[in-house]
DNA sequence: CTAAATGCAAAATCTTTGCAGCCTC
DNA sequence: GAGGCTGCAAAGATTTTGCATTTAG
């Protein structure tokens, strides 16, 4: 019996420097950020790391649910963290800082709401206004 | 003294089929649409109505305050009649409808649900789930 | 070494803009 | 008629994809 070469079936990822930085950027953040939040910051850690590659690390840690997508009512697409729960966002119309929050004001009365025949499985909520530092700085 | 020809100062804009459907699309709907919808009705009425004429005409109708940008969470944006007051959306997973609601079940605890030194001005509430004609063809 | 990951640039989307001809007023 | 409006096509903006090269394992 001869020795067939372990054919090597590697279905992993692999570790990188960009894709370690991508993640540590998000996960550090205290809500939300931009790809072009994510980019910048990147920058300074591993320079040159392109913005095609940021993209792509978006969408794998988004398959692989170590991230998800946070969508504004404003249509700014940001990038948090999973596993945060049930949660909603603070957006302050003057500095633009996107906040989590940690309780949910929402009680949806099922029918209520909506009228007879619909169920509601769950919900998006934002909310608008002014953070304490631009409160301050007013 | 002479009789200068009066220099027509026409501000006002002009009234055109491809307006007046775009228009009444949006108004005859019983929700938000989106430019694609807006865009393939309008071709029952004028064929031929170019896609740029929608998008211009969207933008004519939103900053004469008739109509408003609805961005829903999944990153789809419609149009909707203004004027409809505070209101939110009921989103169906299945059919992908977007139904208006009359209710606002958002009770926002100013400072608890955000903390101290927030001030919240305005909410954005989505409802996801299923409409009446989806359940009953499942 | 081998194949996955990167960076660059080209492609794909979606939306806006320039321009010649058309149509309101 | 004059100037706004339209349709077409080109230009922007954002995100994705192809490919040669680099790099992790």
């Amino acid at each position: 019996m001869n020795h067939p070469k372990t054919p090597r079936v590697s279905l992993g990822q692999r570790k990188t420097r960009q894709r370690d930085e991508i993640s540590e950027v998000i996960r550090s953040a205290q809500g939300p950020l931009t790809v072009q939040e994510i980019y910048e910051r990147t920058q300074q850690s591993v320079p040159g790391l392109g913005i095609a590659t940021v993209y792509r690390t978006l969408n794998l840690l988004q398959e692989a649910e170590q991230i998800q997508t946070v969508i504004l009512p404003t249509g700014e697409t940001r990038y948090e963290m999973s596993g945060l729960g049930h949660h909603h966002h603070f957006h302050c119309r003057s500095c633009n800082e996107v906040y989590d929050l940690d309780d949910c004001p929402v009680t949806v009365q099922t029918g209520a709401a909506v009228g007879e025949g619909f169920v509601v499985e769950t919900h998006e909520l934002t909310l608008y206004g002014l953070c304490p530092e631009c409160i301050e700085a007013a």
